[in-house]
RNA sequence: GCGGCUGUAGUUUAGCGGUAUGACAUGAGCUUCCCAAGCUUGUAACCCGGGUUCGAAUCCCGGCAGCCGCACCA
C-alpha cells in the first residue's frame, strides 16, 4: 500500500473526501468534502484570505460560474482548450489530428476540422497504431469547457468557467475605479472551475470540478518593482529554472523530470533577480509569499520547489511562469499553484473583443513639456484645389517637421506624386504643450492556486505513521491552525461525575470560538489515537483531580507530552497555543 | 477515448455453482485513574443490468467505477 492510498484510505474512513455520487456509482473527477474535509478546506483559504486579502489588500471578489461565450473567444478557451480529436476505425485508437499532419503545415492546430480531415486523407497519414491507411473517421473537437445553454428557446451558448481569473478581468474597469484609478492593485477571487477532462484519475490532484484561489494584480508595465522586495530579499527559495531542465518541455502537470533534487538551486530570491533568474521583483515577490503561505499550511519545504516553464511550455504571451510543485509518493512532483507575468495579453485582448478601451493613462508624478509642432492648413483653398486628394493632403501635412516648412513651396508626397503647396496657404507654429501621463495597458500577474491539490498536499505532507508500543500511531501532523477539531475534551472515564465536568469545558470552549469535539467512547487511549489520526492538536482530559483542585491535562497530539492547567485559564492557554504551538513545549517544559 | 487488470459490510478478507467467513472499525452495556486492553451484545456487504442454470458472489455478455499503460493535461 503506499502512501496516496493509505492517506485516501484514511480521508474516506474519517470524513474528509468522498468520491461523489458513490451512491449511484461515482464519476471519476469529482469529490465531495465531508464534515472534517470541508472544515479543513475553510481554514487553509481562511488563511490565503488573511494572506492575500487582508495582508496584500486585493480585495475579493464573486462572479459567476458560467459565463457566456464571448468571453472566452476572447481568452482564447473556445479554441486553445479544445482539441480535434480523430479516431481510427481500424483499431479503434484515438490521436490528437493535428498532431498527425505536423510536418505537412505550418500551423496544424489552427486549422478547421475539416481541412485537418482533408490533408490527413490526402498525404495519406498511416495510424501510428495498426499502421493502416484510410481508416480515418471525422475530425471532431473535444473541448475541456463544459457547455451550457442559457435560457429557454433559441439558446445562448454559455459554459461553466475552466478558470477564475476572466470574471475579474471583464471587470477591470470598475475595479479600476474603485481603486481610485492607481497601479499597481490587486483583487482575489476563491471558487470552482469546472474543466471537462478527458480522464481525471489521480484522486483530488485532477478533477473536474476544482477550488482555485487567484489573485490577478494589475501592475505598471514600466515598473514591475515591488515597494515590499527589500523586507523578503533575502529569503532562500528552492529554485528549478529552466535552464536546469533536460529534455524539452519539462514537467506536464503530474509527474516532471528531475529527480527529488536534480536541478534545484537554493537561492536568495534577490540574487536570483540580479542573476536573471527570476524575471522581475514582482513575480519574485509572490514566489516568496507563495511559499510562506505553502509552509504555513503543511507542505514540507524539503520537497517543496518552484519550478520554471520553458520558453515553449508558457503560453506565448507571458513573460516568466513559475510553479510551485511539491513532491508527492505517487506522483512525483504535483504543480499547485502556477505565478505567471501574463502581460497585457488578457486586457488587450478583452479590448478587442468587447470594442471597450481597457487602457488607462498613467499620470506622471510631474507633467512633462513637450515641444510640438501645430500645422494649421487654409482648407478653403486646399481643398477646393485638390479637391478628392485633399484629404490626403492634409494628413501628409500634418505629419511634416519643422524643416518642411522652409522653402516658399511646401512639397508633400500624396499616391506618388508631388505635390507642392504655396507656403502661404499653411500656418504652422511650434507650441509647448502639457503631457500629463501616458496611456498604457496594465501588466498582470497572476498567482493561481489549485486548493484541492494544496490539501491532499498538506495531507501527505503530515501525514506519519510511528511505532509506539509496538502498535501503529497514525497522526496526521497538520500545523494548529488547519486542523479541523482544534480540541478534543475527553472525560477519562466515560462516569457522570467526570462527564459532566467535561461538558461544561466543552461549553465554556466553543462559547470562546474554539471548535471541539467531546468524545467518551471506548478507552482514553483509543480516544487520543482517534484524534491523532484526524490531526487534532490537542486534548483536554478531565480526571479525578479536575473535580479536587478545578485544574485538566492538556496533551499535545506530536510529542504526546501533557501539562496542567487550571480550568480558569483553559481557553487563554489553548487560544495561546492554537495561535504557536511551541508554546506547549514551553510550558511542558518547566 | 483505446488496451490490460480488478470490483464481497466503513476498511480488509474467506468463499470459485447450493443464499456469505473472520478481523479491524463502529453503536449499546459492563469494566477501566492517561495512550488503539478485556468481556457481553448489536448494526453492517456480494458494483449495476441482462443471459445460462432448478439454483449465480461464483460462469458468459453489456454497462459503470477504480488501478496500471497509451493518448490528453489552456
Amino acid at each position: 500500500m503506499d502512501t496516496y492510498e493509505k492517506i485516501i484510505g484514511l480521508a474516506k474512513r474519517r470524513g474528509f473526501l468522498w468520491n461523489s455520487f458513490e451512491l449511484y456509482g461515482g464519476t471519476a473527477g469529482f469529490y465531495d468534502y465531508g464534515p472534517l474535509g470541508a472544515m479543513l478546506k475553510r481554514r487553509i483559504e481562511d488563511i490565503w484570505r488573511e494572506m492575500y486579502v487582508i495582508e496584500e489588500g486585493f480585495y475579493e471578489i464573486e462572479t459567476p460560474t458560467i459565463g457566456i461565450e464571448p468571453i472566452f473567444v476572447a481568452s482564447g478557451h473556445t479554441r486553445g482548450f479544445s482539441d480535434p480529436m480523430v479516431v481510427c476505425c481500424g483499431c479503434d485508437s484515438a490521436f490528437r489530428a493535428d498532431h498527425l499532419i505536423d510536418g505537412i503545415v505550418e500551423t496544424p492546430d489552427a486549422l478547421p476540422a475539416p481541412e485537418i480531415k482533408r490533408l490527413i486523407d490526402e498525404h495519406g497519414i498511416k495510424c501510428p497504431q495498426c499502421g493502416k491507411t484510410g481508416t480515418f473517421g471525422e475530425v471532431s473537437s473535444f473541448n475541456l469547457m463544459f457547455r451550457t445553454a442559457i435560457g429557454p428557446g433559441t439558446e445562448r451558448v454559455g459554459y461553466l468557467r475552466p478558470e477564475t481569473a476572466q470574471g475579474m478581468f471583464i471587470n477591470f474597469e470598475h475595479l479600476f475605479r474603485f481603486y481610485r484609478e492607481k497601479l499597481p492593485f490587486g483583487v482575489t477571487q476563491i471558487g470552482k472551475s469546472y474543466r471537462n477532462e478527458i480522464s481525471p484519475r489521480q484522486g483530488v490532484i485532477r478533477l473536474r470540478e476544482f477550488t482555485q484561489a487567484e489573485a490577478e494584480i494589475f501592475i505598471n508595465p514600466r515598473d514591475k518593482t515591488h515597494p515590499k522586495f527589500s523586507a523578503v530579499g533575502d529569503t532562500i527559495l528552492r529554485l528549478y529554472p529552466a535552464s536546469q531542465q533536460e529534455g524539452g518541455s519539462g514537467a506536464g502537470v503530474v509527474g516532471g523530470t528531475g529527480g527529488a533534487d536534480g536541478g534545484i538551486t537554493e537561492i536568495a530570491v534577490r540574487d536570483a533577480v540580479n542573476q536573471g533568474i527570476i524575471a522581475h521583483e514582482f513575480i519574485a515577490y509572490h514566489l516568496v509569499l507563495t511559499n510562506l503561505f505553502l509552509e504555513r499550511v503543511g507542505i514540507d519545504p524539503a520537497r517543496l520547489r518552484f519550478r520554471q516553464h520553458q520558453p515553449d511550455e508558457m503560453a506565448h504571451y507571458a513573460i516568466d511562469c513559475w510553479d510551485a510543485e511539491v513532491l508527492t509518493d505517487r506522483f512525483g512532483w504535483v504543480e499547485l499553484v502556477g505565478i505567471a507575468d501574463r502581460t497585457d495579453y488578457d486586457l488587450t485582448s478583452h479590448t478587442t473583443h468587447s470594442k471597450h478601451d481597457l487602457s488607462v493613462v498613467l499620470e506622471y508624478d510631474t507633467p512633462e513639456q513637450v515641444e510640438r509642432i501645430v500645422v494649421t492648413p487654409d482648407m478653403g483653398v486646399i481643398g477646393p484645389r485638390y479637391k478628392e486628394k485633399a484629404g490626403k493632403v492634409l494628413a501628409a501635412l500634418k505629419n511634416l517637421k519643422e524643416e518642411d516648412f522652409s522653402g516658399d513651396e511646401i512639397k508633400v508626397e500624396v499616391d506618388c506624386e508631388t505635390i507642392a503647396i504655396p507656403r502661404d496657404l499653411v500656418e504652422y507654429k511650434t507650441i509647448i504643450e502639457e503631457v500629463r501621463g501616458e496611456k498604457i495597458v496594465p501588466h498582470v500577474i497572476e498567482p493561481s492556486f489549485g486548493i484541492d491539490r494544496v490539501i491532499y498536499a498538506a495531507l501527505e505532507h503530515s501525514f506519519a505513521e510511528e511505532i509506539v508500543d509496538c502498535e501503529t500511531r497514525t497522526v496526521l501532523r497538520l500545523p494548529a491552525e488547519i486542523a479541523p477539531v482544534q480540541v478534543a475534551v475527553l472525560p477519562l472515564l466515560t462516569r457522570d461525575e467526570l462527564i459532566e465536568p467535561a461538558l461544561k469545558i466543552v461549553q465554556m470552549c466553543r462559547r470562546s470560538g474554539i471548535f471541539v469535539s467531546y468524545d467518551d467512547g471506548g478507552t482514553i487511549g483509543r480516544r487520543y489515537r482517534r484524534n491523532d489520526e484526524i490531526g487534532t492538536p490537542f486534548s483536554v482530559t478531565i480526571d479525578y483531580d479536575t473535580l479536587d483542585d478545578d485544574t485538566v491535562t492538556v496533551r499535545n497530539r506530536d510529542s504526546m507530552a501533557q501539562i496542567r492547567v487550571p480550568v480558569t485559564k483553559l481557553v487563554e492557554t489553548i487560544h495561546e497555543m492554537l495561535r504557536d504551538p511551541t508554546k506547549f513545549i514551553i510550558q511542558s517544559a518547566q
